[in-house]
DNA sequence: AGCTCTTCCTGAAAGC
DNA sequence: TGCTTTCAGGAAGAGC
């Protein structure tokens, strides 16, 4: 599934190949994922492709204002979210077309960009340049930029599990569930623990693995399951370096205990039970305070 | 505030 | 073996 490093890697793809060439028409399949279908076709052609950014889990493209018939004066983004299945790359017409491909913007040199996605779970919209601001304020912090201070702050004192936090894409933009998995293991901190009774050690800990964490994943070029492919159609590498997601009843990499599934925060989160101590319910607080009298 | 459940969708895996 | 059911999950919304 695309996460940080995931779509990273298709930016970094798509930035090599896409900017400076020009969108001429507009091909559509099923559009249940794209926020207004007609308005690719009526505002995109014409445009060319100034820059490739990732903002989050989003890719953005961003174009020159259009041609003179149609809102000419107005810069546009395009948005594109790969949810769990997207692929967003560029092929030559003539290159067999990957099942659940259901977007096609072709380009002034014939080549095509296409966006495949089995499970449509992806978003497509376009945003006008002068409210990019205000989708990006929706988003929470990038987290290979935060400060240590920044970090602590905004979780500090809040009552949900840590790890429902670190997928909470208003507070961090970016994670997602293998890298929140892999983060909480290497920070050895358990992903039901509340965010409120973290250490400000665990706080630092925690801030600076997810930066190494991501930065290594990027560097592997992403985590191949699902079919994650890069832009240019190759598998990453760094689901060879995960420890803890997918890896129930394997034998934790720290400490040999057999790395364990449960479901946080509607997520199944894998961890290990001897590095990663579960948080004490409040039940077994008060039994042992009574056990001590 | 924060949790669980539901919805969207398809293919892989488990179940019979 | 082969058909049927279940499950997974990013994000958003409902309801508690």
């Amino acid at each position: 599934m695309p996460e940080l490093p995931e779509v990273e890697t298709i930016v970094r793809g798509l930035r090599t190949v896409l900017p400076g060439h020009t969108i001429v028409a507009v091909r559509l399949g099923k559009t249940d994922f794209i926020e207004d279908p007609s308005a690719l076709g009526e505002l995109l052609p014409g445009r060319r492709i100034e820059a490739v950014e990732r903002i989050g889990k989003f890719i953005r493209l961003a174009l020159s204002p259009g041609p003179a018939a149609k809102a000419p004066e107005r810069q546009i983004d395009l948005i594109v979210h790969l949810g769990m299945t997207g692929w967003l790359g560029v092929r030559r017409p003539e290159d067999p077309v990957a099942p659940h491909t259901h977007t096609f913007f072709e380009l002034e040199d014939g080549r095509e960009l296409r966006y495949t996605d089995i499970r449509r779970f992806g978003q497509m919209l376009l945003v006008a340049g002068d409210q990019m601001a205000a989708f990006g304020e929706r988003l929470g912090k990038e987290p290979l930029e935060i400060s240590a201070g920044e970090f602590s702050q905004l979780l500090a004192g809040r009552h949900a599990r840590i790890k429902a936090l670190l997928l909470d894409q208003r507070i961090f933009r970016g994670i997602g569930n293998i890298y929140a998995d892999e983060s909480l293991w290497q920070a050895r901190i358990h992903p039901a623990r509340l965010a409120a009774n973290l250490k400000s050690a665990e706080f630092g800990r925690l801030r600076k693995v997810i930066r190494r964490v991501l930065l290594r994943a990027i560097e592997d070029r992403g985590s191949s399951i699902s079919n994650f492919v890069d832009a240019e159609g190759q598998p990453g590498e760094y689901q060879q370096r995960h420890r803890a997601y997918g890896r129930e009843g394997k034998p934790c990499f720290r400490c040999g205990a057999k790395i364990r599934r449960v479901t946080v925060a509607g997520r199944s989160s894998f961890f290990c039970p001897r590095c990663q101590p579960a948080p004490r319910s409040k039940r077994a607080v008060r039994n042992a305070l009574r056990t001590r009298g």
